[in-house]
DNA sequence: CGACGCTTGTACCGATCAGTACATTAAAGA
DNA sequence: TCTTTAATGTACTGATCGGTACAAGCGTCG
């Protein structure tokens, strides 16, 4: 029976993918079987805490890659203003210039809040800080700082909001080159 | 056994809170009967067509709502600075300061956008427009202007998922504090 | 080649889903 | 008071929900 060997990290993507378009509630077992391509069996022997720890492993999966790819450059890239600028290229990429919505957000919004709490906090939290620390190495004063890096976390989540509300996604766009010249990159 | 006589108004702000707190695919009968106080039979005789036609009352009121306080505000007032001040007062109201979420920023991001599309879109495209009249009636320059409006209308929806995921409704105040500078009022 | 353990498909579970049918009751008009 | 219509509670439907049990298949290592 079991033709192809699968390791648990393999479907990671794809179980984001569901959970992005579909919420968590909405990411139903028949979706999630359909989208990986894998059984009831396959799916409960490598998350046998079901559904919660899928989201779960999804939640670790997008964390790492917003470490790796963002947030530690942020922290630590000798040329601040070089690191605030591959933020905005690494995440016009990662949303597909608005195309693809916030796993986070979408879990931020729901009832789902509260079962992931430190999750989507963390992950928000993390963000802002690790920006508002590139913002102060690249000169701006502490004060502008702060208000900055949060007026750019929230204008990244909003316009993925609005862009697929109005299903244009020049709105992503749009507002990634005003985060550009807000930020002085 | 119909002991109190219910109208169908009644019912929405109720009804919209459900639909705000579980998104559309999380709102289901038995947590609407629990909310409204009203069974089945009741639910679909005012609304025969289920859970949809709920949902397209709650965005109709939404969207009378808007139109009244916000929008046309916005477009048809004399003193426009005035409109735009009243617009963040409204809009910090109606939100609760960040506690409550955006009915239609939940819809937007989910698969339920597709079901609701022109609503959902429209009231965005609305609110855009009509803040961009203002702000041209204001003395910003029409290119100013858009670019304006489009940035406010999202960063509230923006401040709404980043207040909620770190829980904290400042956020939500600093968001629109930032936006009365930069909206000029 | 044989045995063991990691995958996998399938059948099944009780709970809940949205929606329907219908009889009963209350309110309103004559 | 009688009649009609609007509002309501209850019982039911078939489908789907997340999750479990388990046997059968596969790869791997001896």
């Amino acid at each position: 029976m079991a033709k192809i060997v699968h390791e648990r990290e393999d479907v990671l993507p794809a179980l984001g993918e569901v959970f992005r378009e579909h919420g968590f509630e909405g990411a139903s077992l028949a979706i999630i079987q359909a989208r990986t391509g894998l059984g009831k069996g396959s799916l409960y022997h490598f998350f046998p805490g079901g559904k919660e720890e899928m989201a779960n492993a999804v939640l670790a999966h997008i964390d790492r890659w917003f470490e790796n790819e963002v947030y530690r450059p942020l922290r630590e890239d000798e040329d601040a203003r070089a690191a605030i600028a591959r933020m905005i290229a690494s995440t016009d990429a990662y949303f597909r210039s608005g195309k693809r919505v916030c796993v986070v957000g979408v879990f931020a919004l729901g009832e789902t809040r509260e079962r992931f709490a430190f999750a989507v906090g963390d992950y928000f939290v993390r963000w802002r800080e690790a920006l508002r620390a590139a913002l102060v190495r690249a000169g701006h004063p502490p004060d502008a700082a702060a208000d900055l890096s949060e007026d750019a976390v929230l204008s990244i989540q909003g316009a993925l909001v609005l862009s697929r509300a109005v299903k244009d996604t020049a709105v992503f766009t749009r507002a990634l080159a005003r985060l550009k010249t807000r930020l002085g990159v």
